[in-house]
DNA sequence: TTTAACTGTAATATATAGTTTACATTATTC
DNA sequence: GAATAATGTAAACTATATATTACAGTTAAA
């Protein structure tokens, strides 16, 4: 389950703990997701979007072909 | 958690039901999204953008303040 | 106005997302 | 190159997404 997390969340200059503790989750969660081994809920991506200022599409849009990582 | 999954589903003329087989998950589990009530995972939005062509923001995108509901 | 297709929803069970605690590894800075 | 911050990950636990079964309400067509 590939993603753009972890950029974005550089390019707003925040780590892993940072982000977390903004989105109210563990760093581990954080982690898990950005190595893409989490298929995270919604809500959860939501969340990640409003702190990094991305659209879902721009941090989890996957074509369906690498969606099986 | 609003979105816009049964208009998409209707506009491809789809069922419940059949939305839900071509995913591979049950009737109840759309019925209770399309309803605002389940908080589904990324797999499975995805799965729902590829049926009914539509982008994750389509169907998911909702601004902060309704993202309660 | 009955019949059938579609949808809403409840109870219980199961799979898995996310937590907690802990430790190892990899930057980074002194 | 030691000290510290940041990250990867594992095991056991908890919360919740989803399945299963079942039934009731709704809509549309006959």
């Amino acid at each position: 389950m590939k993603n753009n997390v972890k950029i974005a969340r550089v390019q707003v200059n925040l780590t892993q703990q940072q982000l977390a503790e903004k989105i109210g989750v563990t760093r581990q969660t954080i982690s898990l997701i950005e190595k893409g081994k989490y298929n995270p809920t919604l809500k959860l991506c939501l969340s990640i979007c409003d702190v990094v200022q991305k659209s879902l599409d721009e941090l989890f849009w996957v074509d369906k072909e690498e969606r099986t990582k």
